[in-house]
DNA sequence: GAGTTATCCTATCGTTCCGATCGGATTAAA
DNA sequence: TTTAATCCGATCGGAACGATAGGATAACTC
C-alpha cells in the first residue's frame, strides 16, 4: 500500500498553491523550489492536475497554476485519485468488483472496510486544511496516540 | 494504494490453511485449485511466507504447507506484510521517516492517520475469522453502511 | 515586433516491480 | 524405487515509476 512520489508531490504542489493568498498564478518552477521537486517531472504533473480539473493554467509571462476551485473544496483524496486512479484497488480491480470464494469470501468486506477507512482520511483534509497548518478533528484523534507514530 | 495479486493471493491461500481443521499439511496445488490462483505463482508466495514465518512446510509424499501459528493469532495485516512490506509507505519511506516544510508540514499527520485507519483493519481481521466466514465488529461497522460499497 | 516568460505536448530513458513460468534439486513417504 | 511434494534460482515480457529533453505555443512587456 504505498503513495507514489507522483501522488505526494502533487499533493505538496497543491498545498502550495492553496498557501498563495494572493489570486496571481503561481509558476511550476516556485512549486517546485518551495517544495524541492525536480521541476520538469512537476511539470508533467501539475499537467495531470490540469486535466482532472484540480487547478487551472495561464501561459505565457506572468502564468502559471492557480487552483481550479477554492481550497476548502478539494481535499487530499481528490488529488490523489487525479494522480493515481481509485484511492484502493485489489489486483486493479475495484473491491466491489471482486469474487471470491470458499474460505475468502469474506475477504471482499476487508477490502471494502478498509477503503472506507482510508477515504475516512484522505477525504477529510483538504488543501487549505494543510495551508493552515491544522488538521481535521479525525486526524489530530487518530494521531493522538503515541502508538501511531510508531513503526510495525 | 494498491494491494497486489500476491497480497491477495497470500491472504487467500492462508485462509483455506486456516479453514483447514484437520492437522495435515496442505498441497499448494490443493491450495492453487480451491483459490483459483496460478500454483506455481502460488509456490512463490508461499515460499516468502514460509521465511516470515507465516506457515510451515513439509516436503515429500503428504507433505505441504501448514498455519506456522494458531489461526486466531495471524492477522490479514501480518500476511500482506509479509509478502509486501510495509502496509503503509510513501515514497518507499516510512511515514515516520518523513520531512516535510512550508505548507506541506502537516502531511505528514495526514500520513500518519492514514496508516493508523489502514492497521485498524487489516490488524483487527485473523485468520480464524476468515476462516469461518465471519468479520469482526469493526470491519462489521465499517460496511455498514450503503456507501461503503459505491464506487468513488 | 522582438524578447522573455511560461505552459504544453510528445517522446524517451533506465530501472524496478509485477505476474507468471520453468527446470531441476532435494526431501520424504509408501 | 517410485511417487509426491517442497525448494531454489533463473528467466521473461510487459508495465509502471521517476525523471528528463526538445521544441511548439501562448501571453505579457517594452
Amino acid at each position: 500500500m504505498r503513495i507514489s512520489a507522483k501522488a505526494d508531490y502533487a499533493v505538496r504542489a497543491s498545498a502550495e498553491l492553496a498557501a498563495a493568498t494572493d489570486g496571481r498564478p503561481v509558476p511550476a518552477e516556485a512549486l517546485a523550489r518551495a517544495q524541492d521537486v525536480p521541476h520538469r517531472f512537476l511539470e508533467a504533473i501539475l499537467s495531470d492536475l490540469r486535466r482532472e480539473g484540480i487547478v487551472a493554467s495561464r501561459r505565457g509571462a506572468n502564468g502559471g497554476y492557480v487552483l481550479a476551485r477554492p481550497a476548502d473544496r478539494v481535499t487530499v483524496a481528490d488529488v490523489v485519485r487525479a494522480v493515481e486512479g481509485p484511492l484502493v484497488f485489489v489486483r486493479d480491480a475495484r473491491p466491489s468488483d471482486l469474487e471470491y470464494t470458499g474460505s475468502a469470501a469474506s475477504l471482499l468486506h476487508v477490502w471494502v472496510a478498509l477503503r472506507v477507512n482510508v477515504r475516512a482520511v484522505l477525504e477529510s483534509v483538504t488543501l487549505a486544511d494543510l495551508a493552515s497548518g491544522t488538521v481535521p478533528d479525525v486526524v489530530r484523534d487518530l494521531t493522538a496516540d503515541d502508538g501511531a507514530w510508531v513503526n510495525p
